[in-house]
RNA sequence: GGACUAUUAGCUCAGUUGGUUAGAGCGCUGUGUUGAUAACGCAGAGGUCCCAGGUCCGAGUCCUGGAUGGUCCA
C-alpha cells in the first residue's frame, strides 16, 4: 500500500471536461421523454401563475445568435419562476404570414398569379410549417422548455379566428375605417409591391419649375406674389394639394427687373434659379423661415376649385429645385405623411393601369401618365406659370418582374384609428414595468406620436379581411357578419374565405339594404401580419386553460417597441381597455467585439447550431447570462472563448466539491451549523448571502450582475480560498473527523446549493451534477431553489473574518518574496513568525481561526505588538510524506516512525491493522 | 432631422447622494505546485474613466456643447 492511499483524495465520475456537444443533445431527448416540462409543472399545479407570453418570431430561415439570446433568457425566466413558486407555462409560437414566405415561394420558382389564391396559400401554408420545425429543432437544441408539442402558430384555425374577432370588436367600436393611401404601385402588373420587390435603375425624367399664386397670404405675402416649386413628376399637378417646406429653411421673397411678379424661393437656391429663369438684378424684397409662411394657401395652377396649402416638414431638401416641393398626399409617402398631418386631401387621379382617370380634368382623362407632360406644359404656359423645363436622370424604382418603371399610388386601405382611444393606451403604458425603466418613455412617445394603422396588404398570404361589399360597394364592417367569418375560420382555417363566394360566406338569411338584389361581393386583401401578432393576447393567452392575460411579461429586442409591444397593445386596449402585459422587458442587439453587424461578408457571423456543435450550447447560455442584455451586446470567438473558460472554473469548482463528498452520506454525517469549524461557518454565511443575492437579481432580471457575483464567489471565495485550505483536512484527516465532516457538510451544501442555482442558467450542467448528488428529486428542475435562511451573527461574522483576509493578504505577500528568494517553494515550506496588533489577536481569538492551517503553512508562532509584521523563514524539522508539512516530531510514533505524531494516530484510527511494513513511498 | 440609448483596463462589467493612490473576474506576464493536473495557488503589469468647456475646495460621478456607435422612425 502506498502511503498515498491512507489519505481521502476523493474521486468522482464527473468528468474535468463536459464534452457538451455531445451529451447535450442526448440529455435534451431524455427531458423530452421524461416529459421534464409537464412534470415540472405538475409539481405546481396549485401555485399561483406566472406567464411569460412568447413574441413569435418569424418562420423562415436559421434561427441566429439574436434568436438565441431571446429564447434563452426567457427560458432562464421561465425555469427560474418554476423553481421559486410559481406555475409558469411557456408556450412558443411563430409568426408565420406574409410576405417574406409568398417571396420564399417565388424564388423557389411558384407563379402567384398563375394559379388560385387558395392553391398559392398552401404553398405558403406548407412552407411555414417547415420552417416552424426546422427553428423548433434549433429553438429546442438550445436547451429550452417549453410546450414545444403544441406551440401557436398565427395560422391555425383557433388563433385565426381569435383575430377574426379582435378586428370585429374594434369595428364594433367604430375604430376601423377605410381611406386612401398611397403605395408603390407597378401599373405593368397591376399590382402592389412591397420594398423588397422593387429594384432602382436610371430614368430620365422632365423636371418642370412653375409658380404657383398665392390665394391668402395670411398678412405676409401678397396676392401677386408666386411660389415657385419643382416637380419630376408633372401628372402629379393634377392632384396636387399643397406646397412643403423646410422649416428653418431660408425663403426670400424676390423681384426681377424683366417680371412684374414677386417670387419666393429656397435663399440657397437663387441663384441659380435666377439663372434658370433668366431673372436679371434679383432684389431680395424680404426674408422668412419655411415655418413663417406656414398655412398661407395658394391657387391650384389650372383647377379654379383646388385651393392649396402651404405646409412644413424635414424631407424637404436644398439638393436641387427651389426648396419648395408641390405635394400631392395621393402620389407619395411624404407627400402623404405631411398631407396627414395638415389634414388635407388625398386625391387620385391615376388608374391602376396608369392611365388618368376623370378627376384629373377632361384634358387629361384617358391619357397614360407618362404621356401628359406636354399637357400640363401647354397648360402652365397658357396660366403664365410655366418657368423652365429640364430632363433630369435620376434613380428611380422600377418593378423588379416586367422591369418597367412604377409609380406611388393611393390606393383604399384599411385603418385603425388611433385617436379616440389612444390617451388610453397611454395611462395603461403607464401601469406596465419596464427593464430598463426608459423603455416606458420610449413606447409612451411611440404612442403619442403615432398615426393611424394601416392595417391592409395587398397580398395573399395572410388572414383576410372579413368584409363584405354591398351592389353599391358600400362596405360593410359588421361585427355580427365577422363573428360569422370568425366561426367558419375557427373550423376551416382562413384559406376558406378564398375559397368561396361572398354569398356562401355570408349566413343564409343574411340581406341588406345597399343589395336589393341579394349580391354581394368580398375584400380580396389580407391584414398586416402585425395584427396577427398583435392579436396572440386574444389568440393564446385568453384562449388556453393554463394561460392568464393580461400576461406578466413580455420579453424581445428593442425593435419591437415598434412591432409586437406596440400593436398588441393597440388592439388590447382597443377591444379590452387594459395593456396585455405587465411587465416588458426590452433587449438589445447582438453585434460582433468590434461593434459591427454580423454579415457573411465580414466573415463574423456566431451561429448557435455551430456553437452547439463546437463548444456546446452552455457557453451561449452562460454568454446570454454574462451580458447586459438591456443594451446592445458583443459577441464573437473570443468572447466565447473567455465565457468557456468561466464555464470550466465553474466545472471544476463543482468536479472538486463532488470528489471530496464521495465518502459523505448527507443523511448520517451531516454537521450542524452551530457546531462547524470557523471557516466552515465563513463558508456557510457566503452561501447563503450569495443565495439572496440571486434572488434579488433574478427578481430583477440582472443576470449579468449574478454572472460577476457567481464568477466571484466561485474563484475567490470557493476555489482560491476556501477549498485550497480545505484539502489539508478533507485529505488527511480521520475520515470521520468532527472537522472533516463538518466541512464536508458545507461541500455537499454547497454543491447542492449552487447547482439548483445554476440550473435556470445552464440546465445541462446543473443536470449532470444533480446525478452525482445524492438528492431525492430525479431531476434539479424538480427542486425547489434553496431560501435564504437568516443567520443572526451573519454580518459581524463576515466584518471580522475581513480582517483575516486584509492579513492574509499581506502574508501572501510576503510568501511570495521569500519565493522570489528562493527561500521556499510552496507555503508548505514556510515557518511564519507574525506580530499581531491587539484587534486582529482578539478577532482572530474570537472566530477560533487556526492560523496556521488557513495560512497553509507548517509552522507559525505569532505574538502581539503595536504593529502587524510578517517574517517568513524555511520550516523546521523534516516533511511527512502524508500530509508533506514540516514536523518536529516525525518518528515520535513507535509504530509509524515515516510519520509525525499526528499522522501516525490518524492512520493508526483509519488503518487499524495496518504497520510500516505495509507502506511504501 | 426626431424619440430612446450607450461610450471606465485586451474582454465582460462594478463604481451608492461628487471626497483620499478608479475596482472585480477573465485574459496576459512571472512564479510555485504536480494529491482538483488539458487542473490549482501566489504575485505583477495593464486605464488621458470618448473629447472640449463649465460649476465646485474637490468630478468617472453634476451642467453645456461635440464626437462615435445602436434601435426605431422620418
Amino acid at each position: 500500500m502506498k502511503i498515498k492511499d491512507t489519505l481521502h483524495l476523493g474521486h468522482t465520475d464527473f468528468p474535468m471536461r463536459g464534452s457538451l456537444p455531445k451529451t447535450e443533445p442526448v440529455r435534451e431527448k431524455q427531458w423530452a421523454d421524461d416529459k421534464l416540462y409537464e412534470q415540472r409543472l405538475a409539481l405546481n399545479k396549485n401555485k399561483p401563475h406566472f406567464n411569460l407570453h412568447d413574441g413569435p418570431p418569424y418562420a423562415n430561415g436559421n434561427i441566429h445568435i439574436g434568436h438565441a439570446m431571446n429564447k434563452i433568457s426567457k427560458d432562464i425566466i421561465v425555469r427560474y419562476k418554476n423553481m421559486t413558486g410559481y406555475y409558469a407555462p411557456y408556450v412558443p409560437g411563430w409568426d408565420t404570414h406574409g410576405l417574406p414566405i409568398e417571396q420564399q415561394l417565388t424564388k423557389a420558382g411558384h407563379d402567384r398569379k398563375a394559379m388560385a389564391k387558395a392553391d398559392w396559400r398552401r404553398l405558403a401554408h406548407d412552407y411555414a410549417l417547415k420552417q416552424v420545425d426546422m427553428q423548433r429543432k434549433d429553438f429546442k437544441r438550445l436547451g429550452v422548455l417549453g410546450d414545444w408539442d403544441h406551440p401557436y402558430l398565427t395560422l391555425q384555425p383557433e388563433f385565426e379566428a381569435a383575430q377574426i374577432r379582435v378586428f370585429g370588436a374594434m369595428a364594433g367600436k367604430g375604430y376601423i375605417y377605410r381611406g386612401l393611401k398611397p403605395v408603390y404601385w407597378s401599373w405593368s402588373s397591376e399590382s402592389a409591391l412591397a420594398e423588397a420587390e422593387i429594384e432602382y435603375h436610371d430614368l430620365e425624367s422632365t423636371s418642370l419649375f412653375y409658380a404657383n399664386r398665392v390665394k391668402d397670404g395670411k398678412g405676409i405675402l401678397d396676392h401677386d406674389t408666386y411660389l415657385v416649386v419643382w416637380t419630376t413628376t408633372p401628372f402629379t399637378i393634377t392632384a396636387s394639394r399643397g406646397i412643403t417646406l423646410g422649416p428653418d429653411f431660408d425663403y426670400v421673397l424676390v423681384k426681377a427687373a424683366n417680371d412684374d411678379r414677386k417670387f419666393v424661393v429656397a435663399k440657397a437656391l437663387l441663384e441659380e434659379n435666377a439663372k434658370r429663369f433668366g431673372w436679371q438684378d434679383c432684389k431680395v424684397l424680404a426674408t422668412y423661415k419655411g415655418i413663417d409662411l406656414d398655412k398661407i394657401t395658394v391657387e391650384h395652377p389650372w383647377d379654379p376649385d383646388v385651393t392649396e396649402l402651404v405646409m412644413n416638414a424635414n424631407h424637404v431638401t436644398l439638393d436641387a429645385g427651389t426648396g419648395l416641393v408641390h405635394t400631392a398626399p395621393g402620389f407619395g409617402e411624404d407627400d402623404y405623411n405631411v398631407g396627414m398631418k395638415y389634414g388635407i386631401e388625398v386625391a387620385m387621379t391615376v388608374d391602376e393601369k396608369g392611365y388618368l382617370m376623370a378627376s384629373a380634368g377632361p384634358d387629361f382623362q384617358g391619357k397614360f401618365y407618362d404621356d401628359v407632360t406636354p399637357i400640363v406644359i401647354d397648360k402652365l404656359k397658357a396660366a403664365g406659370l410655366w418657368l423652365a423645363t429640364e430632363k433630369i436622370v435620376h434613380s428611380y424604382p422600377f418593378d423588379w418582374r416586367t422591369k418597367k418603371p412604377i409609380i406611388w399610388r393611393a390606393v383604399p386601405q384599411w385603418f385603425v384609428s388611433i385617436e379616440p382611444f389612444r390617451k388610453q393606451i397611454l395611462d395603461q403604458i403607464d401601469n406596465v414595468t419596464f427593464y430598463p425603466d426608459w423603455g416606458k418613455v420610449r413606447l409612451y412617445n411611440m404612442i403619442k406620436d403615432r398615426g393611424d394603422w394601416v392595417i391592409s396588404r395587398q397580398r395573399v398570404w395572410g388572414v383576410p379581411l372579413p368584409i363584405f361589399y354591398a351592389e353599391d360597394k358600400t362596405p360593410i364592417v359588421d361585427e355580427k357578419l365577422i363573428d360569422h367569418v370568425a366561426d367558419l375560420f375557427a373550423k376551416h382555417g382562413s384559406t376558406y374565405w378564398f375559397e368561396h363566394t361572398a354569398k356562401e360566406l355570408l349566413p343564409d338569411d343574411y340581406t341588406n339594404p345597399h343589395s336589393p338584389h341579394g349580391e354581394f361581393t368580398k375584400e380580396e386583401d389580407i391584414m398586416d401580419v402585425w395584427f396577427d401578432s398583435g392579436s396572440s393576447w386574444a389568440g393564446v393567452m385568453q384562449q388556453r386553460d393554463n394561460l392568464d392575460y393580461p400576461a406578466d411579461v413580455y420579453l424581445e429586442g428593442a425593435d419591437q417597441f415598434r412591432g409586437w409591444f406596440n400593436s398588441n397593445i393597440i388592439t388590447s386596449v382597443a377591444v379590452n381597455g387594459i395593456a396585455p402585459y405587465k411587465s416588458v422587458i426590452a433587449q438589445g442587439f447582438v453585434f460582433d467585439d468590434k461593434g459591427q453587424k454580423m454579415s457573411k461578408s465580414l466573415g463574423n457571423i456566431i451561429s448557435p447550431n455551430e456553437i452547439a456543435d463546437q463548444m456546446g450550447i452552455e457557453i451561449i447560455r452562460l454568454w446570454v447570462m454574462s451580458i447586459d442584455s438591456s443594451e446592445d451586446v458583443h459577441v464573437s470567438r473570443g468572447i466565447l472563448k473567455q465565457v468557456s473558460e468561466s464555464y470550466r472554473k465553474i466545472r471544476n469548482t463543482m468536479r472538486f466539491l463532488l470528489a471530496n463528498t464521495e465518502d459523505f452520506d448527507a443523511k448520517k454525517d451531516r454537521v450542524p451549523f452551530e457546531k462547524r469549524a470557523a471557516v466552515d461557518k465563513w463558508m456557510t454565511v457566503k452561501l447563503n448571502q450569495f443565495v439572496k443575492d440571486w434572488h434579488e437579481k433574478m427578481q430583477r432580471y440582472d443576470f449579468y450582475d449574478l454572472f460577476k457575483q457567481l464568477i466571484n464567489f466561485v474563484s475567490t471565495d470557493l476555489s482560491a480560498f476556501y477549498l485550497d485550505v480545505a484539502k489539508d483536512i478533507v485529505y488527511i484527516d480521520e475520515a470521520d473527523s468532527a472537522e472533516r465532516r463538518s466541512m464536508q457538510t458545507v461541500f455537499y451544501e454547497t454543491a447542492v446549493t449552487l447547482t439548483k442555482l445554476l440550473t435556470p442558467f445552464l440546465p445541462h450542467t446543473a443536470e449532470e451534477i444533480w446525478e452525482n448528488l445524492q438528492e431525492p428529486e430525479a431531476y434539479a428542475y424538480l427542486s425547489e431553489a434553496p431560501e435564504f435562511q437568516p443567520i443572526a451573527e451573519a454580518d459581524s461574522l463576515l466584518a471580522d473574518w475581513q480582517t483575516f483576509f486584509d492579513f492574509r493578504d499581506q502574508v501572501n505577500k510576503e510568501l511570495e518574496n521569500a519565493r522570489e528568494k528562493s527561500l521556499i517553494g510552496k507555503s508548505a515550506e514556510a515557518a511564519l513568525t507574525v506580530v499581531l496588533t491587539q484587534e486582529q489577536a482578539d478577532t482572530f481569538a474570537k472566530l477560533g481561526l487556526d492560523l496556521r492551517k488557513l495560512l497553509m503553512v507548517s509552522q507559525l508562532t505569532q505574538s502581539q505588538g503595536s504593529e502587524t509584521s510578517v517574517q517568513v523563514a524555511h520550516a523546521s524539522g523534516a516533511v511527512d510524506p502524508r500530509d508533506r508539512l514540516f514536523h518536529d516530531d516525525i518518528g515520535a510514533d513507535q509504530k509509524f516512525p515515516m510519520f509525525s505524531k499526528k499522522n501516525a494516530e490518524i492512520v493508526e484510527h483509519d488503518f487499524p491493522t495496518l504497520t510500516a511494513a505495509d507502506l511504501e513511498d
